[in-house]
DNA sequence: CGTTGTTGGACGTTTTTTGTCCCGTAATAC
DNA sequence: GTATTACGGGACAAAAAACGTCCAACAACG
């Protein structure tokens, strides 16, 4: 493997560049379903005509099918896509990287997809459809499968499909939460990944920025505080991460309290609690749903990206907590230098 | 391994070409030590422009070094020769054939060069490197190693260089003959690879179409049956094969056992033995040396190329005596067809 | 000191790639 | 229904790259 990788750098550096760019036309082709050629020009950022040139090949070696409504990827075109990707990787460089990070953190499996989501929208998708994977990878039949919310997740959901691994599941939300936009709350996106898996679903209607009375009041009713009892219990935790004063933002914290938390250094947002550089918590929103402390018995599995999030990523990663990381190769970078892992 | 490039091959199907080129020029630089764009040119048979370019790329990649004198490989560029060679077989298939032959007739190992020997005298010159480096693996320290004579042999002979394995070693000729010119007889390239090597030789000064009391006589000389026994006990033979007539003409045969010989059906001569196609031993040349009975004792290594003597070397496998055959690819088709190992 | 073989520059020619426009058509929205 | 949109693909000129060919400057060698 490595001896090919060799070769393709020393020998066939050129070839190696159509090989990525073809690569990634397929790849691209294979998460949009079917697309035209102008757009997927614009989403690869290639000159029409040179994807054209491509696209033609691909459409001779029967990898693409293209029809009026524009192209799809074959059958045979998905197994090559499938089977050059641990290849493709080594030969971008991210497989090392991702051993880095994985040993740097003493973490169970970090991937890490090629691009910026900052600037990508294509990394995006990929960073759903790598989340898509990982999560039928380790779900197992009857677990619970707590998520948090947020865009990435989102886009995760957007990505899954019906698959027999996630059918026995049972998708709850992380934590309560009603002031984000409804398709980034939590509660959408499990019932989303549950409608999209074909598994099951509950659902905590419960705001945040709860006061005493408040939560006393509200775990009394026996619905909430069952479902609260199956979100801690819950087997696996599959959340985003996001920098702490854009996420308090959009939770509309008041200003005093942004303040406060900017004050404490917090820098990184994950499943309701502030990390700070080092990864202390400094803060949590008052809500009902997971306890950091139940987080230590759970897989723990993030996903994010974008080289805007590093350095978030990097405090949510020194929390200890994370099991699975899945990011892109900006935020990849930015974690690597933020370490010094070189 | 395989698959990958398989692989590879439907996302740039002339990946191989390209390698296959690039790898040959470097092989071929190394093998000459500094040589001429125009000469290299014809060499390889490229045309001297399209070479160019591609001597630009490598040099741009610090493969080649280029001087006014010409140009030659760089450590780096040996290196990768070296490093990838077995990829590189791969690539080409010719590890399969490989395995094939090896299978067929029960071998030690066969190593196919790529290439045809009749057509390119590069080819040629890599049979002689790979027989060269083959002997230097399989001798070891104070073996007796006997030679047979043919142009093939030669070729090795001039690849050789000193080295420690084969310094305590003791080169003598296979038989008696000196019917064919000196540079290829058993002789000269015993002496010239015990030169280049560092090693011993003894020669043996015999001539061949020896009748009963000619045998006698010399038998009684000291010098000579010692000798004679020597070889007989060597550990190890190491011979080229030739097409029978071709060789019984070289030898200068008379008219009429040439003729007996032919109608015996005799297809190919190894070692002063003649085969025919089932691998039987159809005559023999009447010199003094290494009997028929002592072969299989030892060490066979036959170094033969070129499509033209694929029959031959069929026949002398078949005979069964062979532990180590080196050939070219042009050889082993012809090989794998006869043999019908699809 | 000439001869020979070397590289590298130059340049016209050919081939390939690229940029651009437009057309007919199928799907989609309205 | 019809109007609109987005699709692939044909066509063609422009640009670029590859190629064939020749020659000048230069170093090594006899």
């Amino acid at each position: 493997m490595e001896k090919i990788i060799q070769l393709h750098k020393q020998l066939i550096p050129d070839l190696t560049e159509t090989l990525k760019k073809r690569y990634a036309i397929l790849e691209q082709v294979m998460i949009t379903g079917t697309i035209g050629r102008r757009n997927l020009a614009t989403s690869l950022n290639m000159t029409e005509r040179s994807l054209r040139s491509e696209v033609d090949f691909l459409k001779e070696q029967d990898l693409l099918s293209v029809t009026s409504a524009g192209m799809s990827i074959t059958e045979a075109g998905k197994l090559l896509v499938h089977d050059l990707e641990p290849t493709m990787k080594e030969l971008i460089g991210l497989t090392k990287i991702e051993r880095k990070i994985k040993q740097a953190f003493g973490m169970k499996e970090v991937i890490v997809v090629s691009g910026d989501s900052d600037t990508s929208m294509n990394t995006m998708q990929q960073l759903g459809r790598a989340g898509a994977n990982i999560l039928k990878k380790y779900a197992a039949n009857l677990d619970v499968i707590a998520v948090a919310g947020g865009s990435t997740m989102a886009e995760v959901s957007s990505r899954l499909s019906v698959s027999t691994q996630l059918k026995g599941c049972l998708f709850v939300p992380a934590r309560g939460g009603l002031v984000e936009d409804v398709e980034l709350q939590a509660n959408s996106i499990a019932s989303t990944m549950a409608k999209r898996t074909g598994a099951a679903y509950r659902l905590l209607h419960v705001p945040d920025h709860l006061g005493e009375e408040a939560y006393q009041t509200l775990m009394q009713d026996p619905n909430i505080s069952d479902l609260v009892q199956v979100i801690r219990n819950a087997r696996m935790i599959f959340h985003g991460i996001g920098e702490a004063i854009t996420m308090a933002k959009r939770r509309k914290v008041h200003e005093g309290d942004l303040n406060q938390i900017a004050e404490k250094g917090a820098l990184a947002e994950a499943f309701g609690y502030y990390f700070d550089k080092e990864g202390n918590v400094v803060h949590a929103v008052t809500t009902v749903g997971l306890k950091l402390e139940d987080v230590n018995s759970k897989l723990t599995i993030g996903v994010a990206g974008g080289s805007s999030k590093g350095e978030a990523i990097t405090a949510v990663l020194r929390a200890g907590y994370s099991d699975v990381l899945i990011t892109d190769e900006g935020a990849a970078m930015e974690i690597v230098k933020q370490c010094n892992l070189h």
